[in-house]
DNA sequence: ATACCTTTCGGGCACGTTCCCGGGAACGTG
DNA sequence: CACGTTCCCGGGAACGTGCCCGAAAGGTAT
C-alpha cells in the first residue's frame, strides 16, 4: 500500500520544480547538465518510474502493443510471440495479451494501445480491417497475412524453402523428386508448389515433375499419395512434402511396402516440428525462423509506431527467409 | 486521432453532474432507476467505454494482471496460457504478457497490475518471493510452484497420475511392470514414482516393484534402462515411462531387441505430447488438464482480488487430475 | 408544526504527469 | 550600454475519473 514516488517528491528534495523533473524524465534539452545529474541520481536513489496512467491520461500516448493471436497453443505462435516479446521489452513497450476468439470486434476498442500485431494462422485468414474499429492504430500482420494488403505483414518465403528443399534432393543425386502438397485453400501450398517447380525446371528436371496430394495437411495425404504411386507402379526415389505432418503418412507408407528411408526414397518435410527429430529417421524438413519473424513484425511496428508515417497504400508482405535442416531421412 | 468520449460529455447532453455518471458507471446506489436507464441509453448511443488511464490514476487500481512466463515457447506453457485467457477476459481483466528472462527484477515494480501469474517450467523453480518487490500484490503460481508455499499454486496431481498408469497396466493383465523415472531434481519424479508404487502396492505386486532411469528426461534414458534390462535378462511385460520422451527411448530399444508393443511390451508415458499420435504405435500417455489448470489459477487470483483476503501463511499446492489417454501401446 | 431520516444529485478537489508560456540570467553583437 | 538570443527553470492549467461532502427534496414520526 506504500504510495510510489512521484515526480513532485523528487522536485521538494531538490528544490526544484516538477517541471524539471518531467523534462529530465523525457531526456528534453533545456535543462542543465549538472541538474539532470543530480536529477537523475535522486531518481535512482529512490527507485523511481513514470506511472504509466497518469503518462497515458497526459499524452494519449501508450507504450504498449496489443498481441492478437489466433490460438495460443498453436505450433508456431508461440515461438513468434517470444521473438515479439523480446523485441518489445528491449524498446520499452509491453505487451497486452488477447485470443482473436475472445476479442473479436472489441480490438484496440479503448484507445489503450500503441499499435497491434497479429500472430493469426493463414488458414482462417481475415480481412483485418473489419476487426480494427479505428483505421488510424497501427496494425502488423506476422506468419499470416493480411488478405488485402492494408496493413503490413511479415511472412515466411515458402517458395525460396520449397526451393531449397527440392534443390537439396537434387544435390543429393535424386532425379524422380515427387511433391506431395497440401489442400490449397492455404496459400502457402501453391508458394511451396512453384518453389518445387522452379528448382526442377533449374536442374533440367522439368519433365519429372509430378504433384500429387491436395488433401488436407495431415498424415493421411502422405499415406495415400505414396500407396497411388506404388499401386500404378511410378518409379520415385525421393518426396519433398508440404508439411512434417503428410511426411509422417510418407514413412508410415514407406514402412508398409518395405521402402527403406533414405535408402530406397529421400523425405524432406516442413515445418521442423519437434517430432521430426524423434521419428526415426530423423525427418529433413525446412525451419522457419519463427522468431526472428516475430522480432521483425515487432520491429515493423515501433518504426510506424516512431514516424507516424502510415503504410498508406498497398504493401507486399514482408518475406523471411526458411532454412534447411539436413537430417538423416535425406544424405 | 478522434476524441474519445468521457463521462463529462455525457453529463452535459444530459444535463447532470460528472458525479452521477460515476455512479452508474460504478453501479452505485445513490441513483434513481429513471436517471440510471437515461444515462445507461446515452452511454450505449454514444458508445461511451471508462479511460482505463484515468481510472488507474485515480483509484491507483487495474482491471490488468501480469503473466510471467518462463519460456513461451515450451511446450505446456501455451495451452495454460490459453485457460488463463479465456477466465481473465471473461471477467473484464486484461493480461500483460512478460518472459521471466526479461522482467527478473521488474515484476509488477509499477503499481500497474493488480496481481501476477507465474506460469513456469517447474524444473527452474525459483523463489518466487525474491522476484516480487511488492510482497502485498496477490500471486499465483500454475504448472510450477512457490518453493517455500508462500503464494498458492496449481500443478498437476502427478501421483494420481501415475497411479492410473500403473492401474491401467494392471487391468490389461501385465504384472512384471517396470517405472523408468527421470531427473529426481524435478519434484514431480518422485510424485510418479510414488504413485506407481502406490498401485503396485494396492494389486499386491509389491514384489514386483522395479525402478530405473534417473537421469534427465530424454528418449536415451529409456534406451539404457531397456537395453540394461535385456541384457541383465530381467523379465518384463510392461514399462511406465516418466514421460512421453522416455518412452521413445523404450520404442527405440524395443526395436532394436526385437520386442513388438504392445505384444511384448505395454507402454505408457506421461505428457500427452503431440507426437504421441503420430509415432507407431500409438503412445497411451497421460493427459495433464493444462488448459484447466491455467483457468483455475485465474480464478484463484481473482478470489484473492475480490475478497482481499491475503493467504497468509503456508498453502498446500492445488491438485489438479490428469487423465490417461488409452492408445495402442497399452491394450 | 418541528425534527429527523432517506434518497438523489452536484461541486470541487485530487491522482501524477505533460506542456505551453513566461521570466530571468548569461552571453553575445552592434 | 542597449539590444536580441539562447539557455534554464517555475507556474499553472489541463487529461478523465473517483470520492468526499453537502444540499435539496420528499417522507415519516413525534
Amino acid at each position: 500500500m506504500s504510495r510510489r514516488t512521484t515526480i513532485t517528491q523528487i522536485a521538494e528534495r531538490l528544490g526544484l520544480s516538477s517541471s524539471t523533473i518531467s523534462r529530465v524524465v523525457n531526456g528534453e534539452k533545456d535543462v542543465a547538465v549538472a541538474t539532470r545529474s543530480r536529477v537523475l541520481a535522486e531518481m535512482a536513489l529512490l527507485g523511481y518510474t513514470p506511472d504509466p496512467f497518469a503518462q497515458g491520461l497526459k499524452t494519449g500516448k501508450t507504450k504498449t502493443i496489443q498481441l492478437v493471436v489466433g490460438e495460443v497453443d498453436s505450433d508456431f505462435i508461440p515461438t513468434i510471440m517470444l521473438g515479439i516479446e523480446k523485441e518489445a521489452y528491449r524498446n520499452g513497450y509491453r505487451l497486452l495479451l488477447s485470443s482473436l476468439d475472445y476479442e473479436r470486434s472489441n480490438v484496440a476498442k479503448d484507445h489503450l494501445v500503441a499499435g497491434v500485431i497479429y500472430a493469426i494462422d493463414p488458414v482462417a485468414a481475415v480481412d483485418v480491417r473489419t476487426v480494427i474499429p479505428d483505421p488510424d492504430t497501427p496494425v502488423v500482420c506476422v506468419y499470416g497475412y493480411d488478405t488485402n494488403n492494408h496493413y503490413r505483414s511479415i511472412i515466411p518465403d515458402d517458395e525460396d524453402g520449397a526451393f531449397q528443399a527440392t534443390q537439396h534432393l537434387i544435390a543429393i543425386g535424386r532425379r524422380k523428386i515427387v511433391h506431395i502438397r497440401g489442400n490449397a485453400d492455404w496459400f502457402a501450398t501453391n508458394k511451396r508448389m512453384a518453389g518445387y517447380e522452379r528448382a526442377m525446371n533449374a536442374a533440367g528436371l522439368g519433365h519429372e515433375i509430378r504433384v500429387l496430394g491436395g488433401q488436407h495437411y495431415v498424415p493421411d495425404t502422405g499415406y495415400y499419395a505414396v500407396k497411388r504411386l506404388i499401386t500404378e507402379n511410378i518409379a520415385f526415389d525421393a518426396v519433398f512434402s508440404g508439411s512434417d505432418l503428410i511426411a509422417v503418412g510418407v514413412y508410415r507408407a514407406a514402412q508398409e511396402f518395405g521402402l527403406e528411408i533414405p535408402r530406397d526414397i529421400a523425405v524432406v518435410g516442413f515445418d521442423d516440428k519437434e517430432f521430426t527429430q524423434i521419428i526415426l529417421p530423423s525427418l529433413a524438413t525446412i525451419r522457419m525462423p519463427l522468431q526472428e519473424m516475430g522480432r521483425t513484425a515487432c520491429r515493423t511496428l515501433l518504426d510506424q509506431l516512431n514516424e507516424g508515417s502510415h503504410p498508406g497504400g498497398q504493401a507486399e508482405p514482408t518475406l523471411v527467409r526458411c532454412e534447411l535442416q539436413v537430417r538423416e531421412s535425406a544424405r
